[in-house]
DNA sequence: AGTCCTGAAAGTTTCGAAAATTCATTTACA
DNA sequence: TGTAAATGAATTTTCGAAACTTTCAGGACT
């Protein structure tokens, strides 16, 4: 609580950073938060693979927590979306498909365009600096190759959403920030396996939409995220291996 | 599990009405999919009021089972929008406010013409049927006025559901089919306050609902939801006492 | 060979008590 | 009289063990 007044240094330089306006409906409870935010981040980096089965027994070493904690964790990843369950057979991880993807992707260009839109006319010159604060930290890395480690993969991620959500960040509507801010996160499994596979490069686009937002063109802008969002569907659907005949994998009926 | 075999008859008749098209993402385990059920309800309803704090006594009481399985139901709901949570101090109810039920209208009204559009477009017999039989349902009740009894408004916002569901059944998009049952969840608990108090009545929009869409009048039928949506949205405005003025109700800031 | 039982093993679900935290009230001090 | 520290009650959070369900393997029967 205090916390951020003790330590004025730490604090001010950290919050350059993780202004990130507060988009999302929950704010969990410390240990249960935690243990659910880094099982987000290992379903969305695919660490934990999509459709695999979640034991407790192992989750309960991984996490190093209950299964109580577990548990409530799972139940939100479950409405989420991120995870499945039905009754008295555990958890598993949310399946994967073009066409999932094609899907949220269509449903994306709608609230990604909306909230932009809205961003830009309500933006003020704190959001603006968000953005070339975040710009400046995803250009210094560069998109990710294939053969280049977890862990770059994983900072590029961060950073990725942090741009794209500092763009938005002065939508008035809470509502299409959250259902935003959902999508994002399930496109981002998809975003990383074709980071994983894809060796194509695209050319900059978070230059062209940074610089679009900034001259507060609401049209340039829409148009350029929306080009942004169906490039990426295309890119996996012709580069992740696997994700076209998703359809053929399917036991059920 | 074999209950309904068992029970051929009241089965036989209860699955003519329940025969929901499995639109949610999320499937439950009985017991605490159980108790989310009845407190999902029960906040739909305001039976837990906006902002009343849940403490675990006494909801262990109300629902008859231990901390866990609540916690998991609690985490649930919060994911849901329908509850709020802060880390050590426990859970309450979402709030409302007239702000919110505008924000979240507004967006209801883009997927509640998405999905319809291109619910008509798939359409089958079936699917007719439901929607024939749904508001067979809804219109033998007729709309509760304030004075009715909670368990004929409880049956009421039941079937008016089912009706609105069994609409876009067809749909193929299950992202959007997905938010839009969130959405109108939300709206729900609006609906009740103006069930509660509001005495206009309005014309039986949801005949001519019904009918613009066994005709196939996508445009008809988009323009009647849209304005079906809007008009809740000003009876319960006008009519429904503290709802304009929630704002001053913020204690924070 | 294929199907149906049976029992053991693995895994999930539920529970209530222990630990930790917050909240409210009183007490001490300036 | 007002502010701060301290105490104790109330509440939340975490945990692991008991109860229950599903899964799987082996054997008997058709």
């Amino acid at each position: 609580m205090a916390k951020v007044l003790m330590m004025p240094f730490d604090g001010a330089r950290e919050s350059m950073v993780a202004t990130t306006a507060p988009q999302d409906v929950s704010r969990e409870d410390a240990a249960t938060f935690d243990v659910l935010r880094k099982m987000r981040e290992d379903i969305l980096c695919c660490a934990l693979k999509p459709d695999q089965k979640l034991r407790f027994g192992e989750l309960r070493q991984r996490y190093d927590t209950s299964v109580g904690t577990l548990r409530e964790a799972l139940s939100h990843l479950v409405s989420e979306g991120l995870a499945r369950t039905e009754a008295g057979r555990g958890f598993q991880v949310a399946p994967i498909s073009l066409a999932d993807f094609l899907d949220l992707s269509e449903l994306r260009v709608y609230l990604e365009t909306r909230t932009l839109a809205d961003a830009i006319r309500h933006g003020t010159d704190a959001w603006e600096a968000d953005i070339v604060s975040s710009h400046f930290l995803l250009s210094k890395l560069g998109k990710p190759s294939p053969d280049d480690p977890v862990s770059l993969k994983r900072e590029w991620g961060k950073r990725h959403k942090r741009f794209h959500d500092a763009l938005v960040a002065t939508c008035t509507s809470p509502w299409s920030l959250h259902f935003r801010s959902e999508l994002f996160d399930q496109a981002r499994r998809y975003h990383w396996l074709t980071m994983i596979h894809a060796r194509s490069r695209r050319r900059n686009e978070h230059l062209e939409l940074r610089d679009a937002v900034l001259a507060r063109d609401v049209d340039l802008a829409c148009g350029l995220i929306e080009k942004h969002i169906r490039g990426t569907v295309e890119q996996a659907a012709s580069e992740v291996p696997g994700l076209t005949l998703e359809v053929a994998k399917r036991k059920r009926t």
